[in-house]
DNA sequence: GTAGACCTTGACGTCTGCGTCAACGCCAGG
DNA sequence: CCTGGCGTTGACGCAGACGTCAAGGTCTAC
């Protein structure tokens, strides 16, 4: 199949495609014509890096994965290297979600001190609404 | 004070007070030499940058908290701008936890499905290094 | 034969927060 | 006077993953 093709099977453009030839990902047979070539497996190895591309993982991290594929394996994390590169993920995950949690109570703090210290600023400003009248 | 003490001052550099500059935030007197000239009131403005880019807040975040300083409040979460963004902000970190999460789960869940894997395809090969010999 | 849809390569634009020159002005010390 | 250390503006570089345009070749249908 065509780039074309491959790129609305995959859902995304053939620029994508073209940049990840460029990056030594996904390489292609070429035609008589010079048109870029296509079969099932690279749709594989496409759909490989999309879902570890959807997980927030830079291409270089995918590399592993289309490897060994195109190794013959027929899953992309079969191979040590894979399960490394998952590893790692996790653990820069771990310590992400960390940080952002930190910086959540520490937000969430700085916000309930500023509201205090807006309601002791307005005295009698924000009282109760609902008094009946 | 001129530009280099005052970077040094709050832990930064020269550069990045341009920046600021460029950016409408941090505004600097001029000596007749076309020295940029800053005073303490300006130190402030700059930690509170620095506080909200250590949060992870980006730089036009932080411009209601410095025009709120600018206005003559002593904290420049005194207006309710500033509050706006701490909430905003509080929304946006719980959307990205709870996203991290979720790949966090998945990308375990990839790993431990490709490590039985991986030892369902080498019978007999990771098995209890630990037997006593 | 010509319009239109597809393909090719090359190269610049995007977004953010600066880093890093380049080329120059200003000022104090020896 | 010269050197060194500060300051000035302007402008390009970077990282990541492409978007977008330009100028052209190719193939199909009418």
């Amino acid at each position: 199949m065509r780039i074309g093709e491959l790129a609305e099977r995959a859902g995304t453009t053939t620029r994508t495609l073209r940049y990840y030839e460029s990056r030594g990902l996904l390489a292609a047979r070429r035609g008589a014509n010079g048109y870029r070539d296509y079969d099932e497996a690279d749709l594989r190895l496409l759909e490989q890096i999309r879902v570890l591309q959807d997980f927030g993982f830079d291409l270089e991290d995918t590399r592993p994965f289309v490897d060994c594929l195109r190794a013959g394996h027929d899953a992309g994390d079969a191979c040590p290297a894979s399960l490394d590169v998952y590893r790692a993920k996790l653990a820069e995950l771990d310590a992400c979600i960390a940080r952002m949690q930190d910086v959540r109570a520490e937000v969430a703090a700085q916000l309930a001190r500023a509201e205090v210290a807006a309601d002791a600023g307005i005295p009698g400003g924000p009282d109760p609404k609902c008094h009946l009248s």
